[in-house]
DNA sequence: TGACTAAGTTCTATTTTGGAACTTACTATT
DNA sequence: AATAGTAAGTTCCAAAATAGAACTTAGTCA
């Protein structure tokens, strides 16, 4: 599997592991908080936490000792996956929201703006898109000795 | 379904419709080339590829008569999901990298520097991530006579 | 003693997916 | 004129994953 794409895939491409990772965010912890607002049984909800936590994005954490509970909580790892429901949120707020409007709105503390955070290209800040940007193998792909799994090309409108 | 997240997800929240989606930005368009790359069955991947055009994500154009034969291009809509992409890109490049580095690098054609696009905030222009965010409810869930889902409470670390 | 709670686990029925073979509508080769 | 090849699917059955309900554990509370 040559491509990050996938190797992330492999961690969150399934229906609910990033709306475990959303309620998290929102600042839910336990089991039942999970189980209550996404409806999925327990038995599932079980098994993606524990995925989840052999993964490194949750880690389980326990409150209360007599009787012994736990709580998940974000890693680092967890933490960073932001971006992704950001632009999972972005994308869904253009092209699936209701008639009234974004369910979620996103403010940005330092500035204290309502916002809605956008991919910029770090060199010269400008916002990007998939027209603006082109891919090409990396260290990953160039010194392999077998061919490049496939040839890369750029999208030629 | 009150959260974009998950209506996003409904309809890329699998394990294949990304990867799909990731190879339509790669230049592919045909049938055999996703299935090809993807290794995923005919039968799932004629699924997927129905269920992306019923959702507006890919096109299924004809580029030949006799016999005829469809390609699928994505649609204005399906190229706005760049920046799930791109937010996957980056994690998996940073958490699941292989020793090699990533196998793709991103090239901003405007300014032609290799570079990772980041999440920045469209007011103030910093990087922003879920520290510096908040999350609070929009006007799709404030209009509501009845109660809201789940009160939104923001991280507090 | 009995009811309740949070966090799971176990079990079976149903749904989804994988894999291989088959189909369609042609073109190219012998 | 038969035979092979190609691109894009569809069909069918077995295997794997998921849902839903019941059960378990380790306690507290009245």
């Amino acid at each position: 599997m040559k491509c990050s794409v996938a190797r992330t895939l492999s961690v969150i491409g399934d229906r609910w592991t990033m709306l475990i990772v959303r309620d998290a965010f929102l600042g839910k912890r336990r089991f039942a908080d999970f189980q209550d607002d996404l409806g999925m049984t327990r038995h599932r909800l079980s098994a993606r936490l524990g995925k989840l936590i052999d993964e490194g994005i949750l880690m389980r954490v326990r409150y209360q000792d007599r009787p012994p509970r736990f709580e998940y909580r974000l890693t680092e790892k967890g933490i960073d996956l932001y971006p992704v429901i950001v632009a999972m949120l972005r994308w869904g707020d253009r092209w699936m929201a209701g008639a009234d409007g974004p369910p979620i709105e996103l403010v940005h503390k330092n500035c204290g703006k309502h916002v809605m955070p956008a991919l910029t290209c770090p060199a010269c800040k400008e916002e990007v898109n998939a027209r603006t940007m082109s891919a090409r193998p990396g260290p990953g792909l160039r010194r392999r000795s077998h061919p490049p799994v496939a040839r890369i090309s750029s999208r030629k409108e």
